[in-house]
DNA sequence: AAGCGTCAAGGCATG
DNA sequence: CATGCCTTGACGCTT
């Protein structure tokens, strides 16, 4: 019996109906990462700033192995989740990334990352990452592209020590083509990864620039994601699962089950009492909502046709949902599909 | 408790 | 030219 996951991204959120706190962007503290800033570091005597830097270490890694032990604790169907870039922050700035080149430093990060890999693997949780919209592989500045490899190789430098990267994408880091490079420029840049890195990348597709079409010209060398949302907002149609396109993209991973990602426009801007149509793009756009406003992410999936399309790919594809309301949205997707399945 | 200014980084669309 | 959006709004200070 294969597994097919529904995941979330990032953070994990208490349900507030099972626990006093009634926000129901409520963050659970010891399941998720904390963060700085460099203007705060440079404000500190350099003793605070690498006492802070230690302790966010030490506070995110355990975090993130009780963010997998939690996940690993749910139905297998549901094991699936990406963890936050801000693990080892300020990791590649200039000024401050002297820190995790200390030794005691980079010790703690492979014995207890190691571990957080061991947990990982033992409960069957799938994990990847998605470096931010600075990293920009194919950037027409060469100074551009130098950093945003730096910053990959810092992704998939946790994917090592957390005993990823070994095998063909047993871990994903998944990024935009993004620049004005294109496919060319992602390629050029993929040569000059680590092994790990080039086990690890995917690319998925933008919903401005760079699309689906573009992505399988990069299917040899990457497996491509399909963000299904962002592909809707691009071309104005729901992809068929049966297209030939998404052959192509199944076949980029070269036999591991391959992701997808799933988002839905927010409420605001949708009407969502109608829960049982898919949206028309024509219809939205003769009535004067922009493109750019239906990109934006939803708390929670609340059109159920939507839901019902995105959950067609599923015997095909592992879903990441990318939702405001994180493993709740994903959650009550869940629901719907095991409806969808007994229906 | 709520509101607000701040924060490393690129590229795009919109007004 | 300025703003907001995307991986992900969190943090810390003020009221």
């Amino acid at each position: 019996m294969i597994i097919k996951r529904l995941g979330f991204a990032c953070k994990w959120l208490d349900d507030p109906s099972e626990t006093a706190n009634m926000k129901i962007h409520a963050r659970n503290r010891q399941l998720n990462t904390s963060t700085t800033t460099v203007a705060w570091l440079n404000r500190q005597t350099r003793a605070v700033a690498e006492q802070r830097l230690w302790d966010l270490m030490v506070h995110n890694i355990t975090a993130n192995q009780c963010l997998i032990q939690r996940v690993g604790s749910l139905d297998p169907n549901l094991r699936m989740v990406r963890l936050g870039s801000d693990m080892l922050p300020v990791y590649t700035e200039p000024s401050w990334r002297y820190f995790w080149s200390l030794p005691d430093v980079r010790a703690h990060c492979e014995s207890a990352l190691a571990k957080v890999g061991t947990i990982a693997r033992q409960l069957d949780v799938r994990l990847s990452m998605h470096p931010g919209p600075f990293v920009v592989l194919a950037s027409h500045r060469p100074d551009v592209v130098e950093r945003s490899i730096d910053e990959f190789e810092y992704h998939a430098t946790i994917a090592r020590w957390m005993g990823y990267g070994q095998v063909w994408q047993d871990f994903k880091i998944n990024v935009h083509i993004a620049g004005q490079a294109g496919p060319a420029g992602v390629r050029a840049a993929y040569g000059r990864l680590s092994p790990e890195a080039r086990n690890s990348i995917t690319i998925e597709n933008d919903e401005n620039t760079w699309g689906l079409d573009h992505c399988l010209e990069l299917a040899n060398s990457c497996p491509i994601v399909i963000d299904i949302h962002h592909n809707w907002v691009r071309e104005g149609q729901y992809l068929d699962p049966r297209d030939l396109r998404v052959d192509r993209v199944v076949q980029s991973w070269r036999g591991v089950r391959p992701v997808l990602h799933y988002s839905v426009s927010r409420e605001d801007v949708l009407d969502i009492r109608t829960t049982d149509t898919k949206p028309n793009m024509c219809q939205l756009l003769a009535q004067g909502i922009k493109k750019q406003q239906l990109r934006a992410h939803s708390d929670f999936y609340w059109n159920r046709a939507v839901n019902r399309w995105a959950l067609s790919f599923w015997p095909q594809f592992d879903i990441m949902c990318e939702s405001k309301s994180k493993n709740l949205a994903t959650a009550q997707l869940y629901q719907q599909a095991l409806g969808c399945e007994t229906a």
